[in-house]
DNA sequence: CTCTTTGCATTGCAGTCGTAACGTAATACA
DNA sequence: TGTATTACGTTACGACTGCAATGCAAAGAG
């Protein structure tokens, strides 16, 4: 048998170059050529790590998703042992903003590509959807532990709110990268609306 | 001198065409040819009137957002004479939401397809940027009428509530087309936010 | 009627796209 | 030391792109 090459960090190596790409001249400048030459491989290379261009599409795709993962775990983690709610939520949706952090700007743009592309293919869309559910149900049950906790007023829908904490992250994310919204502003307005989540009581609502 | 055609509704046909091949295939669609095509004429036609690709998008942008502005004002018309201030914001926003009335669907999924554009276009994020402020600062005129008129708390402030309404309601949008949020979820979770922001007590955050 | 301007169609060109086919150098196993 | 198998590189093809050039029918002006 000839030489083994680990064929998953080569498939890793063109992802990388894909996210780049998409992140600097969007997601309708990936090409076979335009990927290998970023990656600094011939585009037959690419051709020979996938079948085709929707499988490397995927690839990138779900490499991307698990690094999101990882790096909002990680995160967690700093937060030491027994953070406070409202700070860990914050810091999850923080996390979630194009912000400083480096290459945290380009995955949102690639985030962003990818839920265009998703507007106008219904499978795609399912994909994200299950990923979105994933998320409001991870904010949802620290939401819940907080209540439980008596940290966050017992008045508050765990589920809505989640809901409506993550669009209004989705939102600022989108402004941030589509119209130059600072990241300070984002910033800003996740906190004022965090304090209004964990303070207010809901109890009056639609009376 | 020959046949005189009425140059700008050959412009608006054609971007008519525009908006509905970017609406169903995304902007990457979006060819002479296709165009063409969709709007039942010929390329060369597509090419007499504009001078380039470019040009065409930029006119059927520009045309996209004026609808969108007429569309606003006369819902707001429909409110009559003294619209509560709340009603009022929540029917401006609503009508950024690509719910049900006809064709705001397909509006919404170029709008985000323009979005995902611009997030790797400079220049075509300060003209997002612009119309963005615009709406902004007319959501946040509303706010301040609102607080002068006793109808929301002094303690809000009306610039960055507007610009965080405005996210929610980003947000949500593209949760909608990206992620099959259900439209009255998307419209609850809005009015959520509005009985939040013009009830609540803001003196009182960061202690 | 003639001419000239306008509206639009057709064709061709250079470039990029995804993909298939083929060629070849390298290497681990027999 | 073959030799089969893996890892590429190269080339070619048909389809598509934006765009320039050209052709031509129609119609108001003189």
């Amino acid at each position: 048998m000839p030489k083994r090459v680990d064929h998953q960090q080569q498939r890793e190596l063109i992802a990388a170059a894909v996210m780049r790409v998409a992140a600097t001249q969007g997601l309708e400048a990936v090409s076979l050529r335009h990927v290998a030459s970023e990656a600094g491989v011939t585009a037959g290379m690419v051709q020979h790590y996938f079948s085709s261009k929707d499988a490397m599409m995927k690839f990138a795709m779900d490499a991307a998703s698990t690094r999101i993962g990882e790096r909002m775990s990680m995160l967690i983690d700093t937060l030491g042992e027994q953070p406070a709610p409202k700070e860990l939520v914050n810091a999850v949706l923080t996390a979630l903003l194009p912000t400083s952090e480096p290459g945290a700007a380009d995955d949102g743009r690639v985030a962003l590509a990818f839920m265009a592309y998703a507007a106008t293919r219904p499978t795609v869309a399912e994909d994200l959807e299950r990923s979105n559910a994933g998320m409001r149900e991870f904010i949802a049950g620290l939401l819940r532990q907080a209540i439980s906790d008596g940290q966050a007023p017992a008045s508050l829908d765990p589920d809505s709110t989640a809901a409506a904490l993550l669009a209004l992250t989705d939102g600022l994310a989108v402004q941030m990268l589509s119209s130059n919204l600072p990241a300070e502003t984002a910033i800003a307005a996740l906190g004022a609306q965090l304090d209004l989540t964990f303070a207010a009581d809901h109890s009056q609502e639609h009376p």
